[in-house]
RNA sequence: GGGCGUUUAGCUCAGUUGGGAGAGCGCCAGCUCGACAAGCUGGAGGUCACUGGUUCGAGCCCAGUAACGCCCACCA
């Protein structure tokens, strides 16, 4: 059994997010480890290119000193100085949150064994043909100064100016109007495009509109792309810096024309009077020009969708530049199959639809970025006869001149090397032991952020270079907010740091608290939830105590005799077979409370009060009996309450030979010890507690107060109802009866007011009397008792004979 | 523009195949009962967003409406 932890950034700090998926990932683990399986949890951190060049780079700025001036090699010693010396912060975090990772293993995407894979996918994919360099439109971004993919640009809507500019037409005094929230772009401009049915325009197609400012002549083109309802009907076309505008112009053969350059200032192709103008400042200064000729229309506010670097959070600038990109469909092909078959199983399932809607549309990927800190490109070109070599070895010359060859400067997308992981992470290429014995991996557990960054192609390179699924279940975490229901983040002040929440409850506290928060839904970080966790490892250690200093020499063994004991094993083991069932299908929040009900109600409230007193006789079989259910119970909560359990395991008498409970057998359910009769029995007996309870609150019979009881049939209550609901039933029973609660008489005593009591016992029996007339109404029902299934018209029956019988009873 | 999710007790959330609405916290009342006040006992509190439909019966199924949230998308 094996899963691959998401590698967490170098630059990494533990936060919520990593502290529920490692919670979830250990109890899995732990679960099948315990269970006797040879079970791995590889660990390692990604090199995560742009956010660790940008520390770096931000440090070196705080002294005065920006990495051109060190150059290359000098600033990524430095990148590794600093991966030295804080990069192991999010492992040792990890630890306190009591995940059990494989330590000695731990991986870094730029290992050198892990470089090697990365050259080798990179060298395989360009000798398939599936890499290849190309003059494209790209989404630049100006903040990290590098190409983005498509999936590193987040839109967000702004509202801009959009200006309507006339374009004359040459020879004539006519114009044709366009739109655009990007007056500076126009000085890009190569044509104007109509919709080839829009009647409006069919005479201009074909003629020439002269660029205002640069006087360049356009030709006016028809394309169905352009939308005749949208505006004037005309567009302007940019095939440099347009994404649509550039299609158009392949389409067309029209020229490109890059005026905005890679540093994001005006190229020389902008003009005279603009070269070297910031992208605003161009756009004021085209905008003035205008104004000056008229040739301005309209302007008003215009709210849109702009692109902008999910990375540095500047604005993307989409130009043509010269870079690597990766082809899709072919990769994509095998990985929606395996989904569509259900090899790889998404929890929730919806997830699966969102997956293969997407592998359904997948366009190349660009893969180079022009950064310093990452895998550079296994790519060398010699300037003497423009030869292009990609080998995963560097070679010594050109083998066509025998010239001096040049490594790309480029590093691969970090996406490309963290595609690699549930196979590189297990030391491929090298056909290692861990490659054998654990890939594929069992679970995948992440956050639906990254299915298509990371997960989707997980799946293809998996196929594609291992010929199987990288793994067989893909589980989606929930995304944990503030508990104001705003995303949790640092700049908002509104993150919570699971490190204190550790510190002040503990980590065990902190993973009951997650697991309960755990949904198909998102949901909002509940601090109670956690103080529930700790309230429980608490209980468990308080318990844990009573039962060990009471057990005398006892050792753990089943007590076969009385009901209740019979009834608290049966009870473990339901809820042994339930919680495993919960943890198996991913469902942890149910998982959680079961185990805590169990524990709390079940073992605590009921059986540990009904038990107390032989306890504290040296009785050994009711030690003995709840030794047994303590191992048990420990063991099946261990996955997810680690150290608690650890601790108290440790505190079990024993002969020494005592395994770790890490390392014990997670308990199988034991059908022979579920016992239905038991449970029926022992319920009888809570139940009439409870109501005896309820009838002395409703009397205000004060809390120390024996009442004085006698039982009026043969159905006698079991002396546990005596104690837990302090009557005496061998007291005087002539007096008065006051009330029946059940097969339970209370007699008149000093410390009862009758008057209050009779008011009490009105009480419930108005309670009753709503009960019957709602099963006399269901039952009178012809229609009900005619169509509905038959046990449930039974059950409805019984149900109305219980509350006639007690109201009866109750005089 | 398309898709997905959510709407249940004051708060945060559960509610399996349709068959008398649940938990934790909070609230009220009462408890030094030899593990635990981070505890024990009892209790109050809900036209399950809205409208219509199917059904003997709907929180759950169907159709629609509204609000909130998320994802995808090249409309100047």
């Amino acid at each position: 059994y094996s899963i691959a932890i998401p590698p967490p950034n170098v630059t990494g700090v533990l936060h919520m997010g990593h502290a529920l998926n490692g919670s979830i990932q250990d109890a899995l683990i732990r679960l099948n480890r315990m269970r006797g399986r040879n079970t791995l949890w590889a660990l390692g951190t990604d090199h995560a290119g742009i956010a660790t060049q940008s520390v770096v780079e931000k440090e070196l700025r705080a002294d005065g000193i920006s990495r051109h001036e060190i150059g290359r090699e000098e600033f990524v010693k430095r990148v590794w100085e600093w991966r030295e010396q804080y990069g192991s912060r999010i492992v040792e975090q990890l630890k306190r949150l009591g995940a059990s990772c494989d330590y000695e293993r731990e991986r870094f995407t730029l290992d050198e064994r892990y470089v090697k894979a990365v050259l080798k996918v990179f060298v395989a994919l360009h000798e398939k043909g599936f890499i290849y360099r190309d003059n494209y439109m790209v989404n630049w971004d100006p903040g990290s100064g590098s190409a983005i993919s498509d999936l590193e640009v987040e839109n967000r809507e702004v509202t801009d100016t959009i200006y309507s500019i006339d374009y004359p037409l040459e020879g004539s005094d006519e114009v044709i109007t366009v739109a655009t929230v990007r007056p500076e772009t126009m000085l890009a401009d190569t044509a104007v495009a109509v919709n080839p049915n829009d009647e409006r325009y069919a005479g201009l197609v074909g003629r020439t509109a002269i660029l205002p400012i640069v006087g360049r002549r356009l030709p006016i083109i028809t394309d169905e792309y352009v939308d005749p309802e949208f505006g004037t009907g005309a567009l302007k076309i940019t095939p440099g810096h347009d994404v649509n505008d550039f299609e158009i112009g392949r389409r067309h053969g029209l020229e490109e024309i890059s005026a905005i350059a890679e540093d994001g200032t005006m190229s020389a192709a902008a003009g005279e009077g603009y070269e070297g103008l910031t992208v605003l400042e161009a756009r004021e200064r085209v905008v003035a020009a205008l104004r000056e000729t008229g040739g301005i229309r309209a302007e008003e506010p215009y709210a849109h969708s702009v692109p902008y670097s999910h990375r540095s959070g500047e604005r993307v600038e989409p130009l043509i530049s010269l870079q690597w990109f990766c082809r899709m469909d072919e990769l994509a092909k095998p990985a929606i199959d395996v989904v569509e078959r259900g090899e790889v199983r998404f929890f929730p399932e919806r997830w699966a639809r969102v997956y293969l809607d997407w592998m359904n549309e997948l366009r190349p990927w660009c893969v180079s970025r022009q950064l310093w800190w990452g895998h550079r490109l296994p790519v060398y070109y010699c300037d003497a006869c423009e030869e292009t070599v990609v080998a995963e070895e560097a070679p010594e010359r050109c083998p066509g001149c025998e010239g001096e060859l040049r490594q790309d400067e480029d590093v691969l997308d970090t996406w490309f090397s963290s595609a690699l992981w549930p196979f590189a992470v297990l030391g491929w290429p090298d056909e290692t032991p861990e490659l054998a014995a654990f890939y594929p991996t069992d679970s995948l557990v992440t956050a639906r952020d990254i299915i298509f960054l990371w997960v989707a192609r997980m799946v293809m390179m998996g196929l594609e270079f291992r010929g199987e699924i990288p793994f067989s279940d893909v589980y989606i975490t929930s995304v944990i907010q503030a508990p104001d229901g705003r995303r949790m983040s640092k700049s908002l002040g509104t993150g919570i740091d699971p490190l204190d929440e550790i510190d002040a409850s503990g980590a065990d506290a902190v993973r009951f608290g997650l697991y309960t928060m755990s949904s198909t839904q998102d949901v909002r970080y509940s601090p109670a939830k956690v103080q529930q966790g700790r309230d429980l490892a608490n209980k468990m250690w308080n318990a844990s105590r009573l039962i060990l200093l009471n057990s005398g020499d006892a050792v753990a063994a089943p007590a076969p005799g009385r009901v209740e004991d019979r009834w608290i094993r049966s009870r473990l083991e339901r809820t042994v077979a339930s919680v495993t069932e919960k943890l198996d299908a991913y469902d942890f929040a149910h998982a959680a409370l079961e185990l805590y009900d169990f524990f709390w109600s079940e073992l605590c409230d009921w059986y540990l009060e009904i038990v107390k007193p032989r306890l504290y006789d040296g009785d050994a079989e009711t030690a003995g009996n709840l030794l047994h259910v303590l191992e048990r119970v420990l063991a099946l909560a261990h996955p997810m309450l680690p150290f608690v359990t650890e601790a108290i395991w440790a505190e079990l008498p024993g002969d020494g030979e005592r395994l770790p409970l890490v390392v014990s057998a997670f308990p199988e359910p034991d059908e022979q010890a579920m016992d239905a009769a038991a449970e029926a029995e022992l319920g009888r007996q809570i139940d009439l507690t409870r109501a005896i309870r309820r009838w002395r609150d409703l009397a205000g019979v004060a809390a120390g107060d024996v009442l004085a009881a006698r039982v009026t049939d043969g159905d006698r209550p079991h002396e546990l109802v005596e104690r837990l609901a302090r009557l005496d039933l061998h007291a005087d029973a002539s007096g008065e009866v006051l009330a029946a609660v059940g097969p339970v008489e209370i007699l008149a005593s000093g410390g009862v007011d009758a008057e209050r009591a009779r008011e009490g016992v009105e009480a419930r029996r108005a309670e009753l009397r709503a009960e019957v007339a709602r099963a006399e109404g269901k039952l009178g029902n012809e229609r009900f008792v005619a169509k509905a299934p038959a046990d449930v018209v039974e059950e409805e029956r019984e149900k109305l004979a219980r509350y006639r019988a007690e109201l009866e009873e109750l005089a």
